[in-house]
DNA sequence: GTGAAAGCGCTAACAG
DNA sequence: CTGTTAGCGCTTTCAC
């Protein structure tokens, strides 16, 4: 049943039972009783409008896009759904991509998002996208940027505090009384990751320590991984490790678990993860609010999309220290 | 820039414009030489459709709706990935939302969802949603339902084969050497839950051994769930357990870890979770195989859209027995 | 108070 | 071979 029909059947036009049914009978100057019939009829069919027509009309599709790195892991799952909680409040939808660390695919998604006229978008973006950000920037289309950062770029940002956070936990790890720390992180030029390794080496040096650090290549996964984490182990003597996320110290505990050979190490990791509960010994990490960037996110980009002129925000939630059995 | 100022900038007409970029010119008998100078100036302004205007002409979309319990937990997020990964390479995107078993949320995400004139719709419903998914079936949109059958509905159904998983899951207890066997699930009237539930009976009586079993209610989560277990264990003596799905064991595992009277039960859960490869002991379980299952949801919904009255298929993917020390 | 009409950008039947 | 035309369903301005 379209709004036509509606009309034909109630021998009104098409644009009075528009007004009616947007509420904009009085700004219409509607009679109440008409107004009324109207709307008595509408609910009695249960009419819902054409999204897509609408969209169309007014230019606004009431869907906004969210480009993760991967929708399945443990980081923005959970993002993504607090997201799409918070988005629906307010009506909006939510089209998803996930771009698996993948720059091309990332850029393909990002124009097939603009093709669904997106009414602003949400984004992790990968390496080598800041181009393609650009172009989307310039074009004005609300947006907002999170986790990782593209420092070249003027717009909102929502993230942790990488740097001090990092730093954090290594003075906490040399406050526990460890003397030498290993750093096992991603081979990544990714800001976040660069900070975390930056806070490492500053904390490091000035303990007057050493820097012990292994960087993995993003893409290497599984066994090979393990066996490169359990070289680095073996060949070296610290007497804690820094990991630089939730994943590489899964890892580790799976070489650790693995090879009976290695000593006990202090551990603490940024990210937190289930699994830190219940591993023998639970895992001290920087846990990151997870929910409040989520809430931080959809207001800066609802913001943005209610006024086009609001400056960026750029907004750094601290990231919690949560202590547990690895740093005793 | 639209298929209308192309057109006058050419001096063709839209019609003609729009038959060469959907690579119609041939049927349409464009000659040759013009398709090339629409093509060329088409691409050198890398102009793009609007997807909106596109979908209100043709009734498509080419967005698919995928509605899960929770994106952000370890079975649907993965399942999410993967659809979203098949469904891409033929060129549709995904519009997705969680209902967290509210089933008047899931009412609502239906419907909206049907207002955007989605092309298909694959979602895991929720109880209570008989009423509103028959209507959605006759409304003969494609649809596929998995992980929670409704058994009233005659609609394509993908899913694993609880019942005789369970019952395999069960009996390899038997098999260890176990006597007695403990079944903790959630109190919850879902076919797939009931399944399980009905295999364990069924092997546990097959065994000449008694039923204890503990149903948590779906909502009771953290410290009340963990209090429920801990009870459970205390009152009853059996010297296995077996859970229906991945989270209780992980908190009977948190009960097990707080409270060291407990003795070593052994334990075979249904999914896996990263959390059982490094527990000690690592966590035996039966496997869904998630990429199989949202590669045949995919295969499955493209075959309806493409052929509506393609015959339902109802495919039952086994689970797999991963053995791990737990069993041991 | 209400309705006619133009327009959002595209498709597709049909007429030349 | 190519262009005209009539929609898709809705919004919104402006004239009555």
């Amino acid at each position: 049943m379209s709004i036509k029909e509606i009309a034909a059947k109630l021998n009104v036009s098409k644009s009075t039972v528009s007004l009616v049914i947007n509420g904009k009978a009085e700004q219409g100057r509607i009679s109440e009783a008409l107004a009324k019939r109207i709307m008595d009829y509408v609910d009695s069919i249960g009419y819902k409008p054409n999204a897509l027509a609408k969209s169309l009309a007014t230019g606004k599709s009431r869907t906004i896009g969210l480009i993760v790195e991967n929708i399945g892991d443990s980081f923005f799952g959970p993002i993504a759904l607090y997201i799409e909680e918070y988005l629906r409040k307010y009506n909006y939808h939510v089209l998803y991509s996930s771009t698996l660390n993948d720059e091309k695919l990332a850029n393909t998604i990002l124009d097939t998002m603009l093709d669904k006229y997106v009414d602003g978008i949400i984004m992790a973006p990968t390496l080598g996208q800041e181009e393609q950000v650009q172009k989307l920037i310039d074009t004005k289309l609300p947006l907002v940027v999170f986790d990782r950062r593209i420092p070249s770029l003027e717009t909102n940002y929502i993230g942790t505090d990488n740097y001090s956070a990092s730093k954090r936990a290594v003075q906490y790890l040399f406050e526990c009384g460890y003397k030498s720390i290993g750093m096992i992180t991603i081979d990544s030029k990714q800001v976040q990751m660069l900070d975390r390794l930056r806070g490492y080496r500053e904390v490091v040096d000035s303990n007057n320590s050493t820097e012990d650090i292994l960087q993995i290549p993003y893409n290497l996964v599984g066994d090979s991984r393990k066996a490169m984490i359990d070289s680095f182990l073996s060949e070296n003597s610290f007497d804690a490790l820094y990991f630089s996320t939730n994943y590489l110290c899964v890892s580790a505990l799976k070489v650790l678990k693995a090879n009976k050979k290695h000593k006990h190490y202090g551990m603490i990791t940024f990210d937190d993860h289930e699994i830190f509960e219940l591993n023998l010994p639970t895992i001290s990490c920087m846990r990151q609010p997870i929910e409040e960037i989520a809430k931080q996110i959809v207001v800066t980009l609802l913001g943005q999309i209610n006024d086009h002129k609001k400056p960026f925000d750029d907004i750094i939630i601290p990231s919690e220290l949560i202590i547990r059995e690895s740093t005793q």
